[in-house]
DNA sequence: ATAATATATGCATAGTTATGCATATATCCA
DNA sequence: TGGATATATGCATAACTATGCATATATTAT
């Protein structure tokens, strides 16, 4: 999340409607779960690691053949492959000095094809409406 | 998507094992499809717009009462509102100078309910790791 | 018309990040 | 031990973005 140029943070408006906003504070989320969250979606806000998690969602990959499948320098995927480590979205076994990298678990895979039903459906909707 | 410091983008090491790299490019999503999941994703990467899809999904609500709601400047939500507008995520009716915003569908709400629930079930799982 | 107010937006900026290059590390083989 | 190779990583950097301030726009009321 890039951030503030500055330091303010609260508002700056009055309410108009307090008894709403009484009633949408009562259900709000916290802000851990927010970042949480964000955290969790930025994962997949990334073109590249998309590619990666839906690849390592069918079957264990090494990196070499990982950055041959996705037309990506090794260096590439090793910092993104990093990065889903130290998030436990992925984890690898080593044979030799060949790293397979494989899904943690099945969580971010399952919003990855929760995310792919809402695309194809739009495409889908948006065809219908033109043709 | 921040960006690459120079021009290439083509993979630099050697194919360890040609078949399952075939067999994994057979299934590979195409460069559209992973750029709009990223697109998709990206709504939710960012905790403040977690907080407004969340709040709106509750209810409708005017500029300045989510302002209030989320304690946060008005010119900060209605920057958001503008982006989530452009990507079709909320619309919003117009009653003399009040705009009050709502989901325009429930896609995105769907997939911070289910991402809610992945982060909970970790709090879980850890609680009950750690008890 | 004028004032008041709700929202939108242009501009500036600081923080973030995805990637590449170069190199380090680790492991295997001879 | 020395060379080859698979992966990891430090550093640099360009692109991106979330936000704030100041101001514009739009709408209502007097």
């Amino acid at each position: 999340m890039p951030a503030p140029a500055t330091k303010p943070d609260s508002c700056d408006v009055p309410c108009l409607h307090p008894e709403i906003v009484r009633l949408a504070k009562a259900t709000l989320l916290n802000d851990d779960e927010a970042h949480d969250l964000a955290a969790i979606f930025s994962v997949l806000a990334d073109p590249t690691r998309v590619r990666i998690v839906q690849a390592l969602s069918e079957r264990e990959l090494c990196v070499c053949d990982l950055a041959n499948v996705l037309g990506l320098r090794q260096s590439t995927v090793s910092h993104q492959l990093r990065l889903l480590r130290a998030l436990r979205i992925v984890r690898f076994r080593k044979a030799g000095r060949v790293a397979f990298y494989m899904l943690d678990d099945a969580h971010v895979a399952n919003l990855l094809a929760q995310g792919l039903g809402h695309v194809r459906e739009v495409v889908t909707v948006s065809a219908q409406a033109t043709g």
